[in-house]
DNA sequence: CCTTGTGAAGATATTCACAGCA
DNA sequence: TGCTGTGAATATCTTCACAAGG
């Protein structure tokens, strides 16, 4: 009974996926995925429940089946392609990412403007010119490094050539069509949250 | 009458504080910052209201005042330090960060333990060996750009010399004291979440 | 008029607590 | 007995709608 799951809930799959395949026993209880997870045992089983993840009382949940279920849920059919603009440090930090094929995705496009950058290899992939971007087959996500500048206008080609998921690593809010899902990750925001937090404690006056 | 003030609101004075410092009239409408912050009005005047930002029926909210009180929310009494661990591609990222001193960081230590990266400049900051972690004096928050399976060491150090705050960008899920604020960013799971949707708007089937 | 400030309503998310099944 | 599955209780977050103020 696989409905629409909460946005919630699949954030903490995406964890749950990572200890769920390191996991070495065929079964897992809500507990011991939820301490691996940073979450709790209800938690898990609420979203276990909106998975549709069949568990077995006394026991726990099947871990070959709750990787698949998970996979599922998470749109990893086979693998999913992703697409990476900019080869700057950023590209580079993120086409160096080790867990990529570990956790369901396959770089399948990496893409600059510079001379100096188009043509070099990088993590074992080569650098094409942006304006092959639409020489992309699959269905993927692409992920936008490029200086903030840049970023609106990348945005702009990757909605024309058809992306429609799209993670902007640049600091600022671009704009696409409301078809294009963008997830941003803004570190001054992630530091803006823990410099918040810092304050309150550094007072200690309430 | 600043009272604690709601992580989502934190969240977003992040982004309202890049507006507001970017906007050039004296005062700014909620209707106005939703619309550049990629929010809604109502939202907006929520979040004032958390904040206790007096505004003026029928003109807005003074900017003058409205980037002070959101400084001063977001713990940036003057300016708050950054110590970057990890000088390979992602900490270069970090580091070539463009928008740290406008946003109200400062880069306060980079380091690493690679021979071949300690003494070097890396946007105008030496890299120092990580023994030298302690030397750092003010409140900082610290930004992990180590590979993974160096994170979690390297948060037990930042935790015993005394850091408070954590921004941990290996996919790994660190253990600290409950003293201590980590937070997760995590290239992966925003895959994932993306991929959810792209697999939801590929079924089309419900 | 235009826009704030806010109580009330609605939507989401988390936690509790316990019945039910291996 | 041990752990799942879930309704009910709670907490948090967002949106609505409108009175009140410049």
């Amino acid at each position: 009974v696989a409905q629409r799951i909460p946005t919630a809930t699949v954030a903490r799959l995406s964890r749950y996926l990572a200890v769920v395949e390191g996991y070495l026993s065929s079964s897992i209880s809500s507990e011991d995925l939820a301490v691996r997870a940073g979450s709790n045992s209800a938690q898990v089983r609420k979203d276990m429940s909106h998975l549709g993840a069949p568990g077995t009382r006394g026991v726990g949940y099947d871990t070959e089946k709750l990787v698949a279920l998970i996979r599922r849920a998470l749109g990893l059919g086979a693998e999913r392609g992703v697409v990476i603009v900019g080869a700057g440090n950023l590209g580079r930090a993120l086409a160096g990412y080790p867990g990529f094929a570990r956790r369901g995705f396959r770089i399948c496009g990496l893409f600059d403007i510079s001379p100096g950058l188009v043509g070099i290899d990088i993590a074992g992939h080569r650098v094409h010119h942006l304006s092959e971007l639409d020489k992309v087959v699959t269905n993927p996500v692409a992920a936008i490094g490029v200086p903030e500048e840049a970023a609106q206008s990348v945005a702009e080609l990757l909605v024309a050539v058809g992306f429609r998921s799209i993670l902007n690593f640049a600091p600022i809010l671009v704009e696409v069509p409301p078809s294009v899902e963008v997830r941003q990750v803004d570190m001054a925001m992630e530091l803006h949250i823990l410099s918040h937090r810092l304050g309150r404690a550094e007072d200690e006056l309430d």
